[in-house]
DNA sequence: ACATACGGGACCTCCCGTTGCT
DNA sequence: AGCAACGGGAGGTCCCGTATGT
């Protein structure tokens, strides 16, 4: 695959997450990406929609490695959480408050709109919350229950991010780290399956 | 105060949670509020961005409106709470899920960027924390815990809005309502004060 | 007469001068002038191109006023000449060759549409024109000779305001103020009726 | 190179001398070129300043050519100078006093503004300066007084134009055309150098 | 794969004139 | 005399998609 082009899909989800799908032109996208403005519609026929959906599922496919990394790498559920929450918001501070969720904002953007995109973010959260979800149940959690404390902790995840963009801080962040890591914790297994306590 | 201005800024908050700022024009603003396009200089003469932080203004306090009247009515902050996140959630399902906050998507597109519109989003943000964790200390919750438990719940509350949007659904709505509402009835209270307990 | 009316036209014809017609808005002129937007309308109801009118006339009036006073205070009407474009390049410089020909530019705007301006820059052209073969005449030169001096001198001092705005400096004032004045001086006279010569 | 651009640098150029900078749009122009408003960014990224400088430098090499023409075709400077001045009076009647200088207008009109239009102007003003001195020293005219007679002769010239235009007459062209002629043909010459007299 | 050019249209800004109310 | 508001429209900029050559 081209090497433009994923330079392209790259860029697109920085300045989406800053400046939002409308907000951002092609123009300061290849300026952005170094890229050349000639073959842009080469590589994406479908025009700038087809941009977007590929910069959010690369998103995705990023956040989803992201999850998994830091389930791996954690010794339970709860601290995988609190880890998680905790990145985010040195990534959020390291890059002066740019980089927050680079779904989000085309999100809100497109959710009324636009059908490829908004099914494309869709797609997104979906993708994530099976990924929490799955690590929830491979710790003991009943499906059901797995599936809404992942969705309550995607939830809660990007509320925070949101509000510790706007006031340009990381306490959100922090205050969710713990509150989320607590009711993971708190949540109740059927048989405590310590999927990856061993190491 | 003209009334032309009040319903442009009226209109501009239902079309900026729509399609966010960027993707509002003035020539859909003016369509959509039945207002003159020939004014529009006029009542902002600092032009668009001044259209946006009048109706972040306006969308802010509509909503501090709203928790005051939830609140008032409700017999718990608890209960407060969860009125809040179905009331937000019925709303959200009957306009077809399109009337999420009307802050968040500006905040994120702008967060970034101009900073009239930034520190206008923020200031919103902050003054639903205040109301809120009025209400927390009203109950007797310590001054600094009401602001975290606030906090809290904005976070959860825009986090649930934004992923209700996404999935078309008001699940994340309830799922929520029911946590913030148990979370809130879980903080310890110094002297519990039970201030609108009696009625 | 309205002291607001004049101050916009004599603001006007400043604005003109620097900016052209077309340059200059409305919003432009009662900003610099510090008169009333609201009543523009009552001072001028003819719109922008009454002002424009107003502002040439004011304009030659001057010019004439200044005609009389040069050639007053000389000897000859030679001295006078070459008083006037010294006069005129030290009004430049002190202005920051801002001051040219207050007629030139919206003679040149205008020459080619609008017909009461450009009658307005004729007429103010004329009447310059007029004046200063007026005192050639009285100093001996027969009418049709002086006309035709009198227009070169207005040629002259027009294309040489021109070429010292443009190329912002006062040698082409200098430069002229000798051509013209040996000019004038070598032109025969009939009767050399010394007219201011005796005071 | 592009056409369109040519044309509509062509175009810019006789719109410019009649109306002015501000006097004409970008409509004006693309109508009257019969190009593609579309494309108007492309061509001139730098927006109508660009343009505006292109204009400008297109006029200034028309004019530098008429020059080298005119004063090849004549035996002396003085007939030169004389043929210029009537073949300028001459396309002045024919395009019912339209076309008057290229530069004069936007000099006028933005000698006080926009840095780039101005020095635009001024090194079209100072190309032809340079030209016409040149054939005037060839003519055995010392370096330091063809210059200044150089700059009369834009003066004049400019001048003869702006009141040409203006009182719709070609009769100041005819006017400076005889006075010009004479003025040059009585400089002392230091060796009277026949440069083209031989034909 | 990339570049140059085309082409319509939407963007926000601002202009200029008018209307009714002080 | 003055003013706030109206009201249409044009201002220049830029976007996004397409077509044509390399």
């Amino acid at each position: 695959m081209s090497e433009t082009r994923e330079r392209m899909i790259a860029t697109a989800m920085q300045l989406f997450r800053q400046s939002g799908y409308h907000g951002t032109s092609w123009r300061t996208l290849v300026e952005a990406a170094g890229t050349p403005w000639g073959s842009v519609h080469h590589h994406f026929p479908g025009g700038k929609e087809e941009l977007g959906v590929a910069a959010i599922a690369f998103a995705s496919r990023g956040m989803v490695a992201a999850i998994e990394s830091v389930f791996a790498e954690a010794r339970s559920p709860a601290e995988a959480v609190r880890k998680w929450c905790r990145l985010s918001g040195e990534q959020l501070e390291k890059s002066e408050f740019v980089e927050g969720c680079p779904v989000a904002t085309v999100a809100l953007e497109t959710s009324s709109s636009s059908s490829a995109l908004a099914s494309a973010t869709k797609k997104a959260f979906d993708e994530w919350c099976a990924a929490i979800a799955a690590h929830l149940e491979a710790d003991g959690i009943p499906a059901k229950r797995a599936a809404q404390l992942a969705t309550l902790t995607l939830i809660t995840l990007e509320g925070a991010l949101l509000v510790a963009r706007v006031s340009r801080s990381k306490q959100p962040m922090l205050l969710v780290a713990d509150e989320l890591a607590q009711r993971v914790d708190a949540e109740p297994r059927t048989a405590r399956r310590p999927s990856k306590r061993r190491a």
